[in-house]
DNA sequence: TCGAATATATAAC
DNA sequence: GTTATATATTCGA
């Protein structure tokens, strides 16, 4: 039977929480205000296909996601474990892997670059199983307000201010929560 | 502001 | 299997 590793780090006033299968690819990762909302958001995901409890460790890929979290990138590449993800979610995720540092793109135009629909999108992007390393955050609402984001699955106030704080760091232009029109990027730009 | 429309995922038959 | 219900949305009246 598989291994699976769980480290948390604690930075920056919060936990940071990742999940890792036997060749070190990560399933899930996870942040928040206490260390116990974390392993416990993560041991679930995992119980969602596998009957396994993680064997607890450490791991630099927690220390990755405090780059992340400060607005910076990572040191060195990161390989996930797509194993429990829709067709439709790669896809979404492919599109928010291309979103630059510092810009933002709308649930509307995502869906519209994939034939979908926004609530569709949106959804996807909620279920992001990795959040940090999928820039999630850039995701915002059609008026260019930040939108709502997820902190271990509970959706409520804080999960914007965290969702505006990011941004923040990223270089996001933001004045009052409204984001400015001119770092709006659209996933039919050219990235290559 | 409020309701319908839309695509996907999940729970319920 | 099929049908209902719930979404980190959006657009128009």
């Amino acid at each position: 039977m598989e291994e699976f590793k769980l480290s948390t780090e604690l930075s920056r006033n919060n936990w940071f929480g990742c999940l890792t299968d036997g060749r070190d690819k990560l399933v899930a990762s996870a942040f928040g205000a206490s260390s116990k909302m974390v392993r416990a958001y993560l041991t679930d995901y995992l119980r969602k296909t596998s009957a396994v409890e993680p064997t607890l460790g450490k791991d630099h890929l927690t220390h990755e996601m405090v780059r992340l979290f400060d607005g910076h990138s990572i040191s060195r590449p990161v390989t996930l474990n797509t194993d429990m993800i829709s067709k439709f979610q790669r896809r979404v995720y492919r599109v928010l892997e291309q979103i630059p540092r510092g810009r933002v793109t709308t649930y509307g135009l995502i869906s519209k670059h994939l034939g979908s629909a926004p609530r569709a999108v949106g959804g996807a992007v909620a279920s992001n199983p990795w959040p940090l390393f999928v820039p999630c955050q850039r995701v915002v609402n059609g008026d260019l307000t930040i939108g709502n984001y997820g902190l271990c699955g509970s959706l409520d106030r804080t999960g914007t201010i965290t969702k505006q704080n990011l941004l923040d760091r990223e270089g996001v232009p933001i004045r009052g929560s409204q984001i400015d029109q001119r770092v709006l990027w659209n996933p039919t730009e050219k990235t290559d």
